[in-house]
DNA sequence: ATGAAAGCGCTAACAA
DNA sequence: TTGTTAGCGCTTTCAT
């Protein structure tokens, strides 16, 4: 009976026992489709990311995971790359491109259109509990896909308003403004740039706008050539320093990423240039990976806390899954800055 | 109907018309958990890893992903990391201790005792298609796990003599081979040294015993300590460095390691010690995660194809779901060396 | 406290 | 070609 195992406490002590002997003798496995099909509950999580690969998403799903297994659901994933036409922006290594990415990577929720190729989760929908999607970008398909939907909703990234939906960002302002009064501590202002990520990275963004920000409050006025965008990867921060190294450009300069692969490639160009780090020119990243560390001149960075906010969305899709009349909440993690060598100490 | 959807062929067009449309008006979707029901199928495979985190699991994951994609199935993933008493050895970055890992992640199959923490996919079982476990290292009870369960299954890693089970590895023979010869090419045997990473994992091992093979090939007798295990970490690597660094023992020397980390720490020792690598020590790791491409100077390492291990994992997989009657495969993919800076050119 | 039965939404087999 | 029905294995309700 199914009495024994759902509500152990109305049943008879004897009887219960009787029956675990025989779950166990027959080796009974309660079957989870005809169960889900009563309860409606899998126990399973949807998670949508841009990418799966790097660091930086394999820091976030870790989180995710853990946290998951430890409330005892499980993790679904679904990458978006290479899902649709041109992948999104994300924080994929691979650079390619920075197609604005109508990519898919979840369904219409019902009575929305639906295609054949609608995207990686789509199928899935029916099998899980609760969506965790991250949209690092402007994604009018994604988004309206994740608020219409009568799935639980959790948001990453993107700045969220509607009642039911929760979502979990970052807060890149404390973390960049400390980074930039840092590097404004041993760098005239005219002598600071932002090499951002994409433009339309919602990030990259808000770390471009503290940036301003902050550059603005010294009284300084603000160079186009000095706020920057182009890709999350190693190579367009390798690109754009070789580029402005030529002629001394940058001596004395500091320099603020988008996120520690751009730093690395600003690092790795220095270096080919014969460029002094920190000596001759100060850089920070941004997310804190794994690089950032391991690297020499180990990279300053603004650590963002990846792990916790994998943790922070399933925990709120969790209570959402629990309780749907929960009202949404907004959940916002702290960054802050960490000093290495690379914008600071001497070697 | 499900005739519209199932066998669109056996239906007049003008009903199937009026159908879809229906469908499309009414916002229907087919409800997962009863089709699961009958059909016993989700198009969903579970992959459980050791660990989820850094570029090793996430890129094998990212190329399992991929191909699933291909194939229109779906991932859950379940990572054995903090699952049971001590996680297990792996490929984790982590370089928490070497113990044992007793650590589930894959619940017994019918018949088999359960218990409530049985680990990871141990509740999701009966969600899914097929399994795709990873054994890294001796570890009985995934591994009967593994072998008995009634669900297709396909070992990552582990040798495996199942008639149902599918397995895919890494041939690491090749690869290393090349490795140890082109380090003897301009360091003598008896000044080559492999550092592994866990004595137990079975990667580590055979690195070793091939190591070994081709340094008694030039008919040199080899020293215990040129032959070392630990932990598959940059924390190891830079200890034993930093140890054997000392009286210049590794001076004019060659090491292979366990993996990039590993061989990473020993370039960070050697650069904390002033010894020129690849001037005074040349060293290559194993794996060719981004990190050896990453670093300066580069790391010569032996190539592993992660991506199309997890692909390949996922494909055999796929296979046998859709035909159980099909014969059990190994699948054994090439690895091969990769010389960067740490072993070769002049910088 | 326990047995019996309805029904979740689908597919497959059987009628028509 | 199409309509009808049994039944997948569970939870839940209703009788007992």
């Amino acid at each position: 009976m199914s009495r024994v195992l759902n509500s152990p406490q109305i049943v008879s002590p004897e009887t219960a026992e009787r029956v675990r002997k025989a779950i166990e003798q027959l080796g009974y496995r309660p079957n989870l489709f005809a169960q889900g099909l009563m309860t409606r509950k899998s126990r399973v999580l949807g998670i949508a990311l841009p990418d799966i690969h790097g660091e930086f998403y394999s820091e976030l799903l870790r989180g995710a995971d853990a946290e998951a297994r430890k409330l005892r659901y499980h993790l679904l994933v679904g990458s978006e790359a290479r899902a649709g036409a041109g992948g999104g922006g994300g924080q994929s290594e691979t650079g390619n491109g920075g197609g604005h990415g109508t990519g898919g990577g979840v369904g219409a929720g019902p009575g929305g259109p639906s295609t054949a190729e609608e995207g990686s989760l789509a199928h899935a929908f029916g099998l899980v509990d609760g969506l965790a999607v991250m949209i690092t970008e402007p994604n009018e398909r994604l988004w309206r896909a994740a608020v219409s939907s009568s799935l639980p909703v959790v948001v990453l990234d993107a700045e969220v308003d509607h009642p039911s939906v929760d979502s979990v960002m970052v807060d890149n302002a404390v973390g960049t403004r400390e980074a930039v009064e840092h590097l404004l501590s041993s760098v005239p202002p005219g002598q600071l740039y932002f090499v951002g990520g994409p433009a339309e990275n919602y990030d990259t963004k808000r770390r471009a706008e503290t940036f301003a920000e902050v550059l603005r409050g010294t009284g300084a006025v603000i160079r186009p050539d000095q706020i920057v965008y182009g890709q999350y990867s190693v190579e367009w921060g390798y690109a754009w320093a070789a580029e402005n190294l030529r002629g001394g450009k940058l001596n004395g300069a500091g320099i603020l990423t988008g996120n520690d692969e751009i730093a690395l490639g600003i690092l790795q160009a220095a270096q080919d240039a014969d460029v002094e780090v920190p000596g001759q020119l100060k850089i920070v990243g941004f997310d804190d990976t794994r690089l950032a560390s391991l690297v020499r001149p180990s990279l300053s960075t603004v650590r963002v806390p990846l792990a916790e906010v994998g943790a922070a969305a399933i925990d709120a899709l969790v209570r959402r899954v629990e309780d749907p009349t929960r009202p949404s909440t907004k959940t916002r993690l702290a960054t802050n800055l960490i000093v290495r060598e690379s914008s600071g100490w001497a070697r």
